[in-house]
DNA sequence: GGGCTGTTTGGCAACATAGCCAAATAGCAA
DNA sequence: TTGCTATTTGGCTATGTTGCCAAACAGCCC
């Protein structure tokens, strides 16, 4: 049945990823990841409102994976947790198998 | 403003994340990291409906990430992309600089 | 102070996800 | 065929997420 302590631990575990499961946070971390950037700089490459982009970084920084830091009227954004950068490697080889099983389907 | 081949790429990492962004399914991807198991093993362990859990399953199958074979009455599923277990270690460390904030946070 | 730029917050509507129940399906054995 | 076990699917409601707009807030310069 999953004692409480487990289930907090994946509970926990969820969280982190789920800040990491869309594709506006993932562009963000693999942008932060060549250093730090201001919102003003993500919102142009985005192309989302400023608001929405913001709220993206309020997501990441309260899960612990970027941190903010202010500089006059900007704010600096920078990534916490390099590591989160090789789950891109293994992503990518899950989207070859899918993409090997999209082609057996196929035929 | 980010081309749409860069945005595809993006959310399709990101379809990746979603499928492991969530406990039950991170327990499940923990577990079948020990061996395969059947659906019923597996709801045992996790306590919701059988439903659930096979939805979970299902989930990740489409995502990729596992694969099902079916034995006799039974159906047996298995961690395809055994690298996801890596993903654990990163996380750990996301959620000790979360667990540092709130620590500096009360002082 | 007022006006400017940069960022965050509140609110809301659209959409997606989760989990339960009930019903359907599949395999096996009598 | 019937009955039994194992699993999936459909349908529903409750809950969570997203993204926009508008408003608030912060820092700087006049």
């Amino acid at each position: 049945m999953m004692d409480p302590k487990t289930k907090a631990l994946f509970e926990a575990r969820a969280q982190v990823m789920k800040a990491l499961a869309h594709p506006t946070r993932l562009f963000v971390v693999d942008e932060l990841s060549r250093g730090e950037r201001c919102v003003n700089e993500l919102q142009q490459m985005i192309g989302s409102d400023m608001s929405t982009v913001s709220k993206h970084l309020s997501i990441m920084k309260t899960a612990g994976i970027i941190a903010d830091e202010k500089r006059g009227n900007q704010v600096f954004y920078s990534l916490l947790v390099p590591c989160v950068m090789n789950f891109f490697g293994c992503v990518e080889s899950v989207l070859q198998i899918k993409a090997r099983q999209t082609t057996e389907l196929l035929g």
